[in-house]
DNA sequence: CTGAAAGCGCTTACAG
DNA sequence: CTGAAAGCGCTTACAG
C-alpha cells in the first residue's frame, strides 16, 4: 500500500487500545455523520437510522475509538464517577464493601473513587468538597461521623446513599444492617450452649453500630430472664488493642465469666490474645464470639463464631441504590437479615452450665 | 441591601462549600482581571504583580472558589489524578500502600483512582484502558502480571510506577522490594535457633516474589552447609487455604520438621491452623516465621515472627516516584532494607536442635 | 505583566 | 431523524 494515501503526515499513530486519540469528530467524519449523531447512538439518546447507526459503529471500532469521559463530563455535567467515602482505605471491614461497589458500579460503566474520611466529620466533610469539586454524579457515605442534617443538606446537591444508618431525606437513600438483632441473635447462642456469665465488650458508643449491638446483648439477656451484671461489659472501641484490653481488664477484676461476645470480630481477636497470655483456652475455658465474620475469621485459631455481616453486599447494593437515585428511581433495597456462623470458638461451659466458674490462671 | 443591585436573579444560589457554582469568569470579574490571569496565579504560571494577586484571592476567598478538576483536565490535558492499579481493593496486604499512596499523592493535590487488576493480565489491561479513557497523568501498577513489555509500551505515552519489579524503561520507575534478602533473614534466624528441619511453603512461583523467597531460603540452608531436602519444600500461592493444604500435607507425608517459614504471612495464618488442627503447638511443636508482617501478625495466637514488608513506605515511595516523573525529574527512591520481627511463633527447636523431631499426633 | 481568542472533546437545546 | 452552533470551565500560545 502506498501510504501517501492517508492524509496523517505528522499526526500521532492513529489510536488503538483505550485512551487512544481518535475523538467523537473523527468517528464522525470517518462516519458521514455529523458529531451530534455519533453523540446521539453513543448514549442512546435519539433514534437513528439503521444505516448510519451501522457506518457509526464501524468507525468506532476502526479506529478504537474510546469517549473522553473528562470532555464527557465538562459538556453533559456527568462524570460517570461516583464518590466513596469509606473511613480508611485499607479497613479490614470496609474492604468487602468496596469490592461490592467496584464490581456493581464497574458493570454500569460507572467508576467509583475512593476517598478516606479517618472517622472524623471534619475529614469527611473536606472529602465530600473534594469529590465535588471533581463532579462525582453521586457520593456513597461508608458509615462515618457525619451528622445527618450535613448528609441531608448535601443530598439536596447530589444523589447520597449512606450505611449505617437509619435516615430518610430527598436525594438520599439510607442502607442499614440489622445491628441489634445481629448481637440479640450471638448472645442468644451463648445463652443456648447454657452460658450464664457472658462478658460484653462495646464498640464504641457513640457510633450506631456500637449503642445497637450493645442494646442486643442486653435485650437478650433479659429475654432470657438473667440480671445484668454490669462488671461484665466493658468498653471497646472496635479495634483489636481495646478487645485485648478488655480482656485483661476483666480477668483482673475478678468477674466471673464463661463466655465473652466481642462487638466486632477484630476486638474478638484482640480478646483472643488476651485470653492466651493469661493461658485462657478458646474454647474450653471461655468461649468467644465476634461481631461481622470477617474473611481473618475462619482462620482464627479457634475459628471464631460470628455474626455474619454482608459487607460485600452492602456494596452491592449502595452502589445498586446510587445507580437508582442516578437513574431518578426510588431504591426500595434491603439488607439481608443476619445470622450467625457458628464456628470452633464456643461451645457449652465446662462444667455445670449453671454454676459460673472464675477463669483461674495456670 | 437591594437585592436588585446583583444581576443573579433566577441564578442558583452563590457557591459556598467545595464544587460551587463560582467559576474561573465570575472571580476573574469579581477581581477585575482577565480570566487568564486568574489562571495564571492559580498555576503558578507567571509572576503577577502584587494588587491584581490579592484581589484575585479577595474574590477566591469571597466566591468559594474551588477550581473545576474536569475543566482543567480538558483544557490543559492534566487531571490531577493518577491511577492505581492493585489486585483486589481489599487485599491486607495491599492495603497500607493504598493507604501510602493516598496520603502522599492527597499532600500534592492529586488524587488516586483505584482499580483492581484481579491478577490477571487481561483484566490489568483493560484497567489500563479504563484509567488512560479517565486521562489520569500517569498510573501505578503495584506488582500485577502484566509483561515488562506490555509496561515499558504503556510507559512510552504516561509515567508508570511499577512495584515488585526490577525494570529500566524511558518514563518508568520500578521500586522493589528485596525478597531475597527478606527471606535469608527468615531461614537464618530459625537456623540460628538451632532448627536444622525447616520446612518452606512457596509463594506462586510465577510472581517473581514467590521465586525469590524461595530462593533466599535455599541460600540460607546453602550458606548453613546443610542439604536441601526437597520433600520439605511445598507449593502454595499466597492465599491462607493454600497455607492450611500445605501443612496437612506435610504432615501427611512424614517428613519431619520443627519450624515452617511460609512465604507469606496469610500462608502462615493457614499454616497455623493446621498444625492447630493437628494438635501441634506453635511454638513448642513447630516454630513459625511468616512472611510481610501483616497488621493481623500481631494479633495471631501465638504473635507471628515475619519479615517485615515496609508496605506503606512502599506506596509513599511509589506515590513519590510518581510526581517526580510528573515534574519531569528522574527519581531514585528506594525501599529500605528488610528486617525481621521477632515474635512469640519462634524458638529454639523442643529437645536437642540438631535431632530433628517428627510430628506427631496427639 | 496581562488580555483576547482559540481550543480541549463532548452534549444539548434549537431548528429543520 | 439529523445538523449547525453554542457552551461546559478551564489553559495556553499569541500578541501586546
Amino acid at each position: 500500500m502506498n501510504d501517501s494515501s492517508t492524509g496523517r503526515r505528522r499526526g500521532r499513530k492513529p489510536a488503538e487500545g483505550g485512551g487512544g486519540k481518535a475523538t467523537l469528530e473523527m468517528v464522525a467524519a470517518a462516519a458521514g455523520v455529523s458529531a451530534a449523531t455519533v453523540s446521539r447512538i453513543l448514549n442512546g439518546t435519539a433514534i437513528v437510522s439503521d444505516d448510519k447507526r451501522a457506518a457509526v459503529d464501524e468507525a468506532i471500532a476502526r479506529l478504537g475509538y474510546v469517549p473522553n469521559p473528562v470532555a464527557r463530563g465538562l459538556a453533559g455535567g456527568r462524570t460517570l464517577s461516583v464518590g466513596v467515602v469509606t473511613q480508611a482505605i485499607d479497613s479490614p471491614f470496609y474492604g468487602g464493601a468496596l469490592r461490592g461497589i467496584e464490581d456493581t458500579l464497574g458493570q454500569a460503566g460507572y467508576s467509583p473513587l475512593f476517598v478516606s474520611g479517618h472517622w472524623t466529620a471534619a475529614h469527611e466533610a473536606r472529602c465530600i468538597e473534594a469529590l465535588r469539586s471533581r463532579r462525582v454524579d453521586g457520593i456513597i457515605v461508608l458509615t462515618g461521623r457525619l451528622s445527618d442534617s450535613a448528609l441531608a443538606a448535601t443530598a439536596r446537591e447530589l444523589p447520597i446513599v449512606v450505611t449505617g444508618r437509619r435516615l430518610k431525606a430527598p436525594g438520599l437513600y439510607a442502607l442499614d444492617f440489622d445491628n441489634f438483632e445481629g448481637a440479640r441473635l450471638a448472645t442468644e447462642h451463648l445463652l443456648e450452649l447454657g452460658h450464664r456469665h457472658i462478658a460484653f465488650v462495646t464498640g464504641d458508643l457513640k457510633h450506631p453500630d456500637g449503642k445497637e449491638r450493645l442494646r442486643g446483648y442486653r435485650a437478650a439477656l433479659e429475654a432470657a430472664g438473667l440480671k445484668q451484671e454490669p462488671a461484665l461489659v466493658t468498653p471497646g472501641d472496635f479495634t483489636e488493642a481495646s478487645g485485648l484490653a478488655a480482656v485483661e481488664w476483666l480477668i483482673d477484676s475478678g468477674t466471673p465469666f464463661s463466655a465473652l461476645f466481642a462487638s466486632n470480630d477484630q476486638m474478638a481477636f484482640g480478646a483472643a490474645l488476651g485470653l492466651y497470655r493469661r493461658q485462657l483456652h478458646v474454647p474450653e475455658d471461655v468461649s468467644l464470639v465476634g461481631f461481622d465474620d470477617l474473611a481473618a475469621a475462619v482462620y482464627s485459631i479457634p475459628p471464631l463464631t460470628s455474626v455474619h455481616h454482608p459487607v460485600y453486599e452492602l456494596g452491592q447494593l449502595a452502589a445498586r441504590a446510587m445507580l437508582q437515585l442516578l437513574a431518578g428511581e426510588q431504591p426500595t433495597l434491603d439488607l439481608p437479615a443476619p445470622r450467625l456462623v457458628v464456628r470452633e470458638s464456643s461451645q457449652p461451659p465446662r462444667r455445670n452450665p449453671a454454676a459460673p466458674r472464675a477463669p483461674r490462671r495456670r
